[in-house]
DNA sequence: TGGCCCGCTCGAATCGATTCGACCGTACAA
DNA sequence: TTGTACGGTCGAATCGATTCGAGCGGGCCA
């Protein structure tokens, strides 16, 4: 309405291909071919059209209009529990975005972050974003909607670590299987009084020892199967529940089982290598050496930052866990049939097991 | 060309509006107005608009039209530096991006990840995602081409900490002051005998003693700013850089200033906080007790999982700071100017500092 | 009863680029 | 000399939704 609409940036006059076109002379088509490098187009024109483009301060076709066109946005969508601070604490979530990263190089897409925030109606939600594709990780039930609605439309969906169902492809990891190699490897050492500390069982994190309520409560399966791998080699095992994947719940959680000098066990297998660094905090708050006095399994396999010993663990690949996410959705995206991946884990045997004390 | 396309689920026969409006029997713009729920269209008609969609499993308007149609996309873009894996083991920049989801939630947008691969063609930049803005963390001067085009766009633009010049609002700290503070407080104990760890003063992440050399080519102003502060105080100041902010890096950066018995300082000013744990470690290893050996002062105000300490440290607002750059992009897409903010970082004394030993 | 206003609905233009088929002139082979 | 092939360019349709102004019918007020 004013004479000068506003000194905000925003006020910009857009320039458009067909703006450039004009003043190069040519067709919009032919601007466009200009710009997308592949079509036949002389080198005389391509170079006029990208001389009237700078003279304009064209800079490049809008992507919103490209990805209409084109049915691609470049985009892949990730979803993630939890707000972005706590996805992001745990370093196996962190590996595996990188490595889905890698996956999807080949796309040249970016990654779009969403947060399971539990609202139903949150303003931004998976199926208003322009996304080519969905990753889900560890991603709970209450997602089923969404997932639903991406389906209809078409979009390729994988998921980590959390079984959506449907025909998703799923990447998993043996979890029990693994966590069974880890207890044998703490038997075979001569371990009997043995006792675990696990990952939450539901989203809400109750911790402590375990009840039968909790159990029967469950939804991470992670930390169910792992718990059955435990029990597989020792079927009446202690079991601590953590809050979540940190140093700081290992230690509380481990605290409580070692409490009791009377009843204090020989071993702890983790669900993890962060509770596991936590348990051994735990043991040397109490004067016990590690592995001397207590052993300790942790799982995952990823570099304990300021950790000082060579844990015994189970390595799980995350990396290629999300590698292989990313290549099934280039699969997909290519309209090959893309099916999902169980990954095996190896035990490392570091130097934190051992024999306990006579 | 075969008869049936293929078995793919990408053959998916797209609904459109248009589809749905044609079943409800309405106009694709009354469609479309039931859809967005503002327009002034009657009850029965909207419910007969939703039925037809769920009849034809129409999944609500493409974000791609849409985007293109509104002139946003909804997402909102963020620069890293380097790897997904490498930034998101800082959790000063974990906070700053959740406290960047809180500040743009107005917008309900989504967090589109770029890192800065350093490859100036990667396929994937930033000026073929459909960003509505683009929040820079701690970005190098690389940036300087896409940032110029992305202005041409008339795309809002926001810098924490790192100065990409231009009109671009700047988040930022007193990273010297804070410093300042911190070392005056050691002064006040009564150290003189005071040594210093960095973060990285280039990329590359030389590590080891600083030499001229390395401190004429900085490029990291976080890290010259702090020691700048540190100098402050103690003009001689001994400085070990480290190569990235982890304890890791801590620990081997602080045992060199330790090493020698005879020139030991009775106190480190680390510029993280993990830094800072690193220090703490060292010191535990050579049997110094912290703090009556060692002072030891951190930088941040993260909570270090694991350390057992209550680190005296500069706590800073890192959660605010991404808070103020999602409110300045929210005003800034609303039209209105933004300005950049200082924050300011206060002294937090926990119980890693005390006077010197007699 | 006539005029006016209001609420609902519709048509058509628009967002900006991509892509497919047509077209044209030239060069080369038959 | 005629036919063919082909590189280069253009027109027009299309992607799918949003939005603005116009139209239309009914209710209310004078």
């Amino acid at each position: 309405m004013s004479p000068e609409p506003a000194a905000t940036t925003g006020a910009v006059p857009r320039v458009t291909l067909a703006d450039v076109a004009a003043l190069a002379g040519v067709s919009a088509s032919t601007a466009s071919l200009a710009f997308s490098g592949s079509g036949p187009v002389s080198d005389a024109t391509k170079e006029r059209v990208l001389a009237a483009a700078s003279e304009l301060g064209y800079a490049g076709p809008d992507p919103r209009a490209r990805s209409l066109r084109r049915g691609r946005s470049g985009i892949v969508g990730v979803v993630l529990e939890e707000r972005v601070r706590a996805a992001f604490l745990d370093p196996v979530k962190i590996q595996t975005l990188d490595g889905l990263a890698e996956g999807i190089a080949a796309l040249g897409a970016g990654l779009l972050l969403f947060t399971d925030s539990g609202d139903p109606d949150a303003p931004v939600s998976l199926d208003t974003a322009p996304v080519d594709a969905v990753v889900l990780i560890g991603c709970s039930p209450k997602f089923f909607r969404q997932v639903e609605a991406l389906q209809r439309r078409g979009i390729p969906l994988v998921a980590i670590e959390g079984a959506p169902g449907g025909d998703i492809p799923e990447i998993t990891i043996d979890n029990r299987e693994a966590t069974r190699l880890g207890a044998e490897h703490v038997r075979s050492l001569g371990h009997t009084d043995v006792a675990t500390v696990t990952l939450p069982f539901e989203p809400t994190r109750t911790r402590g020892e375990l009840t039968p309520e909790m159990e029967a409560g469950a939804t991470v399966d992670t930390a169910v199967e792992r718990l059955r791998g435990a029990r597989d080699v020792f079927p009446g095992i202690r079991v601590g529940v953590a809050g979540a994947s940190s140093i700081e719940e290992g230690l509380e959680a481990t605290r409580l089982l070692l409490a009791d000098a009377a009843t204090r066990p020989t071993a702890i297998i983790a669900q993890s290598d962060l509770l596991a660094a936590g348990a051994i905090q735990a043991a040397e708050e109490l004067g016990l050496q590690v592995p001397r006095d207590l052993s300790v399994v942790g799982f995952d396999g990823i570099r304990v930052d300021g950790l000082q010993h060579d844990l015994t663990t189970l390595v799980q690949p995350s990396v290629a866990k999300g590698r292989a996410a990313g290549e099934a959705i280039v699969r997909m995206l290519a309209g090959e049939a893309a099916s999902g991946t169980d990954f095996t884990s190896t035990l490392h045997v570091g130097d934190t097991t051992a024999p306990p004390r006579g």
